[in-house]
RNA sequence: GCGGGGGUUGCCAAGAGGUCAAAGGCGCAGGGCUUAGGACCCUGUCGUGAAGACGUUCGCGGGUUCGACUCCCGUCCCCCGCACCA
């Protein structure tokens, strides 16, 4: 080893002595194996410190299993379809400032370079490319004879496969379904070409429709079982709405809603205007309860939202109620309205504890809120709605749904009311205005003979509820949101028209969506490495898959069709059927609601349950300096910087060591430089130990109790690294690998210990490989042989864990504390220090107090009682209760260990290192023969805790 | 709003009924070693303290218990997801 710790030589010499020798390529053994997956990058920039943590973690746990002798399977693709890239690749073609800005500044890209990245295709080949060599540079385990993009004729292949089976399970459907919608671009929104109102989700109003005569007024609410209890309906008198034909019938809405419903999949015909002033007035028919209901004008009603014409729930809504109450009194004779307001009869419908009749009223007068303009009113609709919709029952006057808690009402409901005709749905966004980056406001589109991935299916979902049941998820705390997701997920539109990808082997008119061609594409690493080594991809045809994934038909045939010799597609099949299932996927946590779910989803749907995955791993995000991390507006700190900054094994242990789960890793560049100096204390610590090398120290035969101190405390290390690394907790493992492992080597050296460095130094390299490999591989070819990638994982030896000798060290170590304490209180300067062991009567007592205390309650005359037939201890009577009192108090946090161990002798053996430690002369006694004790400090001895007297 | 996860001593972060003033790291302070040191070692880092102690703490308010950071109830705040997008 160099003096000096140059981590970019040590990383590249090793990175280069891996990839040459093919360190990390895997094939079938008799050894038990081990599939790791990571999703693949999608390569529309540089890989980022997200991607480096979730990567990271992955290589980790493959070397960790390496180690531990199983056969890993590491392997990486890229993913390159979908539309993104194509945008990206038209704007830098425009010289987009914003985008040029982006990949110059933060994914720090030359000009020269970017210039040529004006196609789809030049961009996957970039990024590939700058991808692998990142990758490379962390040193990830990857086995790269499997690589592939998503955009492979080859893989392409594949998804036709699997889609064709998809397609005969019947999980492919056609539908439509509601978008964000461009009218200006004619395409859908996707969130990033969002100016403003990123955050509405798309919500499915009800339209309830009102009548008159042969004209409906559509209501729009989110509440349709508050259709029982319209009194009377709302108008804006200010707008001239729209008369249209939809479909079949004659509606009246705001031109705002006209233009929204054009985008329905509805026929629209526009036939007329009518005023809102002309509507008021008349008499509106409730569709459901048939009661005829008088339109009344407010200025509230936003024509903008919904419909423009809005039902009015006075019991139930403070708004309405609010509005009504406003018009008590006024004179309303221009609309051709006399009746007195007062006289609508407001309508109760929901029950629900803490409230009257009439909710609305209570909730007005319980806030306050003194009119419709009050922003309160606001609080007490929120209010309202909180409350009634989750204790909320509905009353009698709701006939059949009578009893049901409002919670449940409105899917059954609105289906009724659809079926009946009575209402529809309509979407809308949950705020407004949507903005798209061209300026156009967005509507929502219903896309029409939209394929979908039908996942809403009962029998699908219960196969991977299945499934969930019997893997292993990474945190445990994630389990119950897969098991929400699955439950909430619908079905999901799996064809697009724009973007990379393959076609749907069916309908050539589309692209398989990027998600769902994403789904299973670990089994395709089995392949790929067949198709990298220059197979006949000529013709894959679906039988071929069927047989080296399914086991369906036989080779021969398999063979024939594609061309590809038999003993190739045997071996294939061999290959698949070893390595299949994953036994674990990595992740970041964004993934859990969309691919994870899809990979489950997926999985049980193409493959026998023996086939399934054995686990998912979660982990959380990386912010910089606090910061979120954004691709598009930075900041951003990719892995090449982190790793040119910092080196790899810096920038592994940082991010490892940072956080783990779900838990967000924060990067902060202060931290990964106080890393760095722990590595390069870690690499002169070993260069030391190795370069003092006493070649008979390890075979000492006689240990002290210092070494049977380090070695008992090596292996609670071993131990504990390994079941954290088990459970994938690389901040717990390297806590306990790293950090205490320094920490007990300090004391060891520090208490004169040295024979069993080398033998510490060997275990504590092997923890570290999985975190650190370069600088383990650098201080492992001085100690063992090979690479220590290879080497095994230690073993922890439980019969060499010696309670006595950790017993000893800590009663050493608390003492020195306790005399290090009162010189640090009394200010002193020692001259001579005598301590005193427990009397022999006080640990009798302990003993006793332990026994009686072990029940649970401590029993203090049954203590006395006890202590008083022992000869011993009634020789100190005045003491004694004294002594029991105390053990009152702490009997319960103690327990029998320090009665194990020889006090007197232990702290005998150390008065040199004593001695030494406090610069006089320590001397060590029993309190039962104190000796010399003027101040009578012997009294104070206690089992664990000898008596100090400092001269 | 719904669902999931959190709020711990300057910061990051362990702990999940007594061994807890609470691991470890960072930062900071003092000392040692040194020609020097952003290297290394030791010590301290809630407050008080001329004998190893005492006092006050784990978002906030209650409760259970001999005993709660840890259990229960309520409450406030933060993060993530709510899709057709990788």
């Amino acid at each position: 080893m160099k003096e000096e710790y140059s981590a970019a030589e040590i990383e590249a010499r090793w990175q280069k002595k891996w990839e040459d020798e093919g360190v990390f390529h895997s094939e079938p053994d008799e050894r038990e194996k081990f599939f790791l997956t990571i999703p693949y990058p999608y390569l529309n920039g540089n890989l980022h410190a997200g991607h480096t943590r979730t990567f990271t973690i992955g290589d980790a746990v493959a070397r960790f299993r390496r180690m531990r002798g199983q056969n890993v399977l590491f392997p990486m693709a890229f993913h390159a379809t979908g539309t993104p890239i194509v945008g990206l690749s038209e704007l830098i073609a425009n010289r987009d400032p914003l985008i040029w800005e982006v990949y110059t500044k933060l994914h720090g890209i030359p000009e020269e370079e970017l210039v040529a990245l004006n196609t789809p295709e030049a961009i996957v080949a970039y990024f590939r490319k700058a991808a692998k060599v990142a990758m490379g540079s962390i040193g990830f385990s990857i086995d790269w004879r499997r690589e592939f993009t998503t955009t492979d004729p080859a893989y392409k292949k594949f998804i036709e496969w699997q889609f064709g089976i998809l397609h005969d399970l019947d999980y492919v459907t056609k539908g439509s379904h509601p978008v964000r919608w461009c009218p200006h671009d004619q395409n859908p929104v996707e969130d990033h070409d969002i100016l403003k109102g990123e955050e509405a989700t798309i919500m499915d109003f009800a339209l309830i429709k009102f009548r008159i005569g042969d004209r409906v007024l559509p209501c729009a609410t989110l509440r349709p079982e508050t259709v029982f209890g319209v009194t009377n309906l709302w108008v804006n008198p200010d707008v001239m709405h729209v008369v249209a034909r939809v479909n079949q019938e004659l509606w009246v809405v705001s031109p705002d809603a006209y233009h929204k419903l054009t985008f329905t999949d509805r026929e629209m015909e526009w036939v007329g205007e009518v005023s809102g002033r002309e509507l008021i007035g008349q008499m509106a028919e409730n569709p459901i309860t048939r009661d005829r209901i008088l339109i009344l004008p407010a200025g509230f009603v936003d024509p903008d939202n919904g419909s423009g014409i809005v039902m009015s729930v006075p019991a139930h809504a403070p708004f309405d109620y609010l509005a009504l109450k406003d018009l008590y009194g006024a004179d309303l004779s221009g609309y051709g309205i006399t009746e007195d307001l007062r006289d609508i009869r407001l309508i109760s419908l929901i029950k629900v504890p803490g409230y009257g009749e009439f909710p609305a009223v209570d909730a007005v007068s319980e806030l306050g809120v003194r009119d419709q303009h009050d922003p309160r009113a606001e609080e007490a609709t929120k209010l309202v709605y909180r409350r009634e919709f989750h204790n909320g029952i509905l009353k009698e006057n709701t006939g059949k749904y009578s009893g049901i808690p409002v919670q449940k009402i409105k899917e059954p409901l609105l289906q009724d009311l659809i079926d009946q005709g009575a209402a529809e749905i309509f979407y809308e966004f949950s705020e407004s205005p949507v903005i798209c980056r061209c300026g156009t406001t967005c509507v929502v589109k219903m896309v029409r003979d939209q394929w979908f991935l039908e996942y809403s299916n009962p029998a699908w979902k219960s196969r991977v509820l299945a499934c969930l049941a019997g893997m292993r998820l990474i945190p445990e705390e994630i389990r119950q949101e897969f098991i929400n997701k699955v439950d909430w997920l619908k079905d999901k539109a799996c064809a697009r028209r724009k973007g990379l990808g393959t076609l749907l082997p069916w309908d050539r008119e589309w692209l398989i969506e990027s998600l769902a061609d994403s789904t299973i594409y670990m089994s395709f690493y089995i392949l790929a490495k067949y198709v990298n080594a220059g197979l006949n991809i000529d013709r894959l045809e679906p039988a071929f898959f069927d047989y080296i994934f399914l086991g369906k038909g036989d080779p021969k045939s398999a063979s024939k069709i594609t061309g590809i010799d038999e003993e190739t597609v045997q071996k294939i099949r061999t290959d698949f059927q070893y390595w299949y299932p994953v036994d674990l996927r990595t992740s970041g946590k964004d993934l859990v609601a969309n691919h994870l779910l899809f990979f489950l989803f997926h999985h049980v749907a193409i493959y026998p349950e023996s086939l399934w995955p054995k686990a998912i791993a979660v982990n959380g995000f990386v912010s910089l300096e606090g910061r979120k991390m954004s691709k598009s507006k930075g900041p951003i700190l990719t892995l090449r910087q982190a790793v040119s900054e910092n080196g790899a094994d810096v920038t592994r242990l940082y991010i490892l060591g940072n956080a783990e789960y779900t838990q967000d890793a924060d990067w902060r560049s202060e931290g990964a430089q106080s890393i760095r100096s722990q590595v390069e204390r870690f690499y002169s610590l070993a260069r030391d130990i190795l370069k003092d090398k006493d070649p008979q120290a390890t075979d000492l035969g006689e240990q002290e109790l210092i070494d049977r101190w380090m070695i008992s405390r090596l292996q609670q290390r071993i131990s504990e690294t390994t079941e954290a690394m088990e459970g994938i907790q690389t901040r717990r493992a390297l806590q306990s690998a790293f950090y205490h492992m320094q920490n007990d080597l300090r004391w060891y050296q520090r208490r004169g210990g040295r024979s069993q460095l080398c033998q510490v130094l060997s275990v504590w390299v092997r923890l570290m490989a999985p975190f650190t490999p370069h600088i383990c591989e650098e201080i492992w070819s001085e100690l063992g042989q090979g690479y220590v990638a290879h080497a095994p994982w230690p073993l922890a030896d439980k019969s060499l864990i010696d309670e006595q000798a950790e017993l000893a060290e800590s009663l050493l170590q608390s003492t020195q504390n306790d005399v290090e304490e009162i010189l640090r209180v009394t200010g002193a300067i020692p001259e001579k220090i005598s301590l005193y062991t427990a009397p022999e009567w006080k640990r009798e007592m302990l003993r006793l107090a332990l026994d009686i205390s072990s029940g649970g309650r401590f029993d203090m005359s049954g203590l006395m009682k006890a202590a008083m037939a022992d000869p011993e201890i009634a020789a100190h009577k005045k003491e004694a209760p004294k002594y029991a009192q105390k053990l009152a108090k702490t009997v319960h946090g103690q327990t029998a260990e320090i009665l194990e161990l020889d006090e007197l002798q232990t702290l005998s053996m150390e008065t040199d290192y004593l001695s030494r430690t406090f610069g006089c002369p320590v001397r060590v006694l029993s309190a039962d023969q104190p000796g010399p004790d003027p101040m009578g400090k012997s009294r104070n001895a206690e089992p664990g805790r000898p008596a100090i007297w400092i001269e």
